[in-house]
DNA sequence: TCGTCGTTTTGTTGAATGACAATTTGATGG
DNA sequence: CCATCAAATTGTCATTCAACAAAACGACGA
């Protein structure tokens, strides 16, 4: 193990960025457009409307792929804060991350300012 | 040839889907993610701040890239809504897509929203 | 009409990605 | 302690992507 929630990542810069005007994505939000960016995992991400919580094994069955492909799909949902994992005994669920995407929209958003 | 300004996309299915709850983000969100997904071409658009229009070529000069390399992800953008062109002369100056890109955030709000 | 300059397209190469099968890790329950 | 089940990791292969050089396009100006 090594990354996990733990991995933080520097930061770009420390982020006492509050000027409005970012000179780039932060880390997280670029991870974010990545993990977004498959159609396999947009098709992940439908799976958990209504905070639906799911795991690993009824994911991989529902979006049709195996069992190994979806826990590294949703390895990079994580890694870009859109969705949490929680471990009850053998099986491990995961849901969407509110929190999570919203922080990301919001930095999407002042990016998209500053450069529009 | 297959694409320039005038692709337009069937647009996933019909889709007359204005349900406000879509199965599935639209293709030229999808488009968009991936235009946005990248650092090079995160940089690139970092270029366009106050509405800037450049040239292909400064663009490949500033972000330090080929000249052909700098027309190629700027197609992707273009793809993803996040720019348009405009033709004078010999040279082609780019710029961001403001409506483009407020299109692609609100189908990614509302998608989001569906799924958290 | 030609040459030239900026852009686009094409071809190629190395790196990154997506998928699977097979193995390893972890947590129960006998 | 061992068998078992779910998940994660590893290894492999095919596909996609980013970048460049080289060639093709397109719009002037002489």
């Amino acid at each position: 193990m090594e990354q996990s929630t733990s991995e933080h990542a520097p930061q770009a810069s420390g982020r006492g960025d509050q000027s409005g005007a970012p000179a780039a994505l932060a880390e997280d939000t670029q991870e974010f457009l990545k993990a977004l960016g498959s159609p396999t995992r947009q098709r992940i991400m439908m799976l958990f409307a209504q905070g639906a919580e799911l795991s690993v094994g009824e994911i991989a069955e529902r979006v049709g792929i195996s069992q190994a492909t979806a826990s590294q799909q949703l390895a990079l949902l994580r890694r870009g804060r859109v969705v949490t994992s929680r471990r009850a005994g053998k099986t491990v669920y995961y849901r969407a991350d509110r929190e999570g995407v919203l922080t990301a929209l919001t930095d999407l958003r002042s990016y998209l300012l500053t450069c529009c």
